[in-house]
DNA sequence: TGTGCGCTAATTCTACGCAC
DNA sequence: GTGCGTAGAATTAGCGCACA
């Protein structure tokens, strides 16, 4: 037996849309009347459509009685591929994706083509971009959901279509719905950069991840007519959106018996993205890329270990937040050290998980590292500048050198950055006024003997008060001793006191005279801090000196010996030199 | 006899538990 | 954290009764 009207398939014509189309084209007034020809007992109206789908009934019958070679119906079923996918026109469509019970269909194009398009059985299908008009799944008449079943369908659109009154399609319908219509229709399309060139099967798998997750982050717009144009904005705020999604999961994870990470975040997220039946999804490439990135740079409520493997190891290696093992382990410090950069505030946590557990920035850690790196102890930095500890001390307490860490009660370590000592070198050059030549190297005087304390010395001179030259020394050029006090040789006579030197030219005795002097209190003397030298010099009373001249004579100043006596001398009382006196 | 549809079993999907 | 298992929800398919 064959049927009267034997159509032909029309291109990309699946098998429900060629059976409504044979039976309307027969007289039959739905698809079951058929499906009994075809040897299906039906026990009762309903259209088991999705058995049509997949050519779960007799198609060698439909093949005989329309005169068509079998191959050609096999064609146009859709074959199921593992337990949630179908595969047709060479692509791997997720089930779950499609309606295969009820019926969406664009008026117009019906009118024109007489088929039903696959592509209209998908539920984020809405509307035809090309008729600009809504999709029809609902019968005016009755206000039930059109179905395979629903009677003089073919007759009754064109009715229906005057009565109903058209729906506002928004911008974003109507360009998603136009991506999926070029996909469909292999047509180029750049309305989603970030897919680039996934094909339909893989857009659906990325529209269905992102409003599946994102209606069970947000199930107020559960309601929605259109719950899969949230992809849209998706799709266009590309990864931002995402990361915002990912982030809320961050904070109200997926499941709340774990205390922290991954799996306790993004359970049922990350299953999904990382099932084998997915795995061969370019969409779902993408969305793991994206998923992996936020891992590695904003995934803060979780520790890592060994026991993650779906992550791959450098995205973990390289992520965002460690916690304290894995920040001392980069540091390379014991636990006893980090607790010491956490009290003195050079480490802060980012956040604390619920256990208690804080989570350290990475770039927070690599920056201290870097830091810590270029530290030097007490020790190794006044090796550097070639000072004592003492001296070096004397400039961290007086506020010149700025150590990074410094010994308190509760820690006994110096950290000083070698770039802090550099910027005091660099201080010091820039500071520098004169250059070593031969007309004042005898004026250069070591610090030492500069006449104030070393910190004085040092504020001084890069305060400007002190002039010293820069004589750069190529194997130590941190070396302090590369600067060198300069002080004029002549210091402003002072009327009351004489040095010792100044006291032999006006006494006209040798040096030792006068110490020797000053020991029998022949003159009085003090200790007085000079320019010339660190240390205290000892001065000679000027009027002391004066007195001492009126008293007494020394041997070269008389011209008359008879006339004077000797009154303290070798023979006398054993003093060094002869004094003399008038008789 | 054909049809509509309420009801429910079967199936699929989703979210979660648990052992390791 | 992984992988397997499963309870229960959601959906689909099909039974069978009522009615024209």
């Amino acid at each position: 037996m064959k049927l009267l009207n034997r159509l032909y398939l029309k291109p990309n014509e699946l098998l429900p849309s060629y059976l409504h189309r044979l039976a309307n084209g027969n007289g039959y007034r739905n698809i079951q009347t058929l499906m009994k020809l075809l040897g299906e007992e039906l026990v009762n109206t309903r259209v088991p459509s999705k058995r049509l789908f997949f050519g779960d009934f007799d198609t060698e019958k439909l093949a005989s009685l329309v005169n068509q070679p079998h191959q050609q119906i096999e064609s146009r079923q859709l074959i199921k591929h593992g337990a949630t996918r179908f595969s047709y026109m060479e692509q791997n469509f997720l089930a779950k994706a499609f309606d295969f019970t009820y019926l969406k269909v664009c008026p117009h194009c019906y009118s024109e083509v007489s088929t039903f398009n696959f592509l209209n059985s998908l539920k984020m299908k809405s509307c035809c971009t090309k008729h600009r008009c809504s999709l029809l799944s609902i019968n005016p008449d009755n206000g039930k959901k059109l179905s395979w079943s629903t009677h003089h369908l073919k007759t009754e659109l064109p009715e229906w279509v005057k009565d109903i009154p058209a729906r506002e399609i928004t911008e974003q319908e109507f360009l998603l719905n136009q991506h999926i219509e070029h996909l469909w229709e292999q047509q180029p399309s750049s309305i989603y950069p970030v897919l680039n060139n996934l094909n339909l099967s893989e857009l659906i798998d990325v529209c269905s991840f992102l409003s599946h997750f994102h209606l069970r982050a947000f199930p107020t717009h559960q309601d929605s007519d259109t719950p899969f144009l949230i992809a849209h904005d998706y799709l266009c705020d590309w990864p931002n959106k995402f990361y915002e999604l990912l982030d809320y999961f961050q904070k109200h994870p997926m499941r709340m018996k774990g205390l922290t990470g991954i799996r306790n975040c993004y359970r049922d997220l990350y299953d999904d993205l990382c099932s084998i039946e997915n795995s061969q999804s370019d969409g779902y490439r993408l969305l793991k890329k994206a998923f992996d990135q936020f891992i590695q740079s904003h995934f803060s409520n979780g520790n890592f270990n060994s026991k993650i493997t779906l992550i791959d190891s450098d995205i973990l290696s390289s992520r965002a937040f460690v916690n304290q093992t894995q920040a001392m382990a980069v540091l390379d410090i014991p636990v006893s050290k980090f607790k010491v950069l956490l009290r003195e505030s050079f480490l802060k946590p980012k956040t604390v998980l619920k256990n208690g557990d804080a989570m350290y920035a990475r770039t927070d850690i690599n920056t201290l590292k870097t830091r810590l790196e270029r530290c030097l102890s007490l020790e190794g930095a006044a090796k550097l500048l070639d000072l004592s500890q003492y001296r070096l001390r004397l400039l961290i307490n007086g506020g010149i050198i700025k150590p990074l860490l410094k010994p308190t009660k509760a820690n006994r370590d110096w950290l000083i950055e070698k770039e802090e000592l550099e910027s005091f070198v660099k201080r010091l050059v820039s500071c520098a006024q004169l250059k070593v030549t031969k007309s004042n190297k005898h004026q250069v005087k070591q610090f030492q003997f500069f006449g104030v304390d070393f910190l004085e010395l040092v504020k001084q001179m890069l305060g400007g008060q002190i002039a010293y030259t820069y004589n750069p020394l190529k194997r130590s050029p941190m070396a302090f001793k590369q600067f060198i006090p300069v002080r004029s040789m002549r210091e402003q006579p002072d009327p009351e006191w004489l040095s010792p030197a100044e006291a032999c030219t006006f006494l006209e005795v040798n040096k030792n005279v006068v110490y020797e002097l000053l020991k029998k209190d022949f003159i009085k003397g003090k200790k007085k801090s000079v320019k010339r030298t660190a240390r205290p010099v000892l001065h000679i009373h000027k009027s002391s000196a004066i007195e001492f001249k009126n008293a007494y004579q020394l041997r070269h100043q008389i011209h008359e010996p008879e006339r004077y006596t000797v009154v303290h001398g070798k023979s006398v009382d054993g003093f060094m030199i002869n004094l003399y006196q008038r008789i």
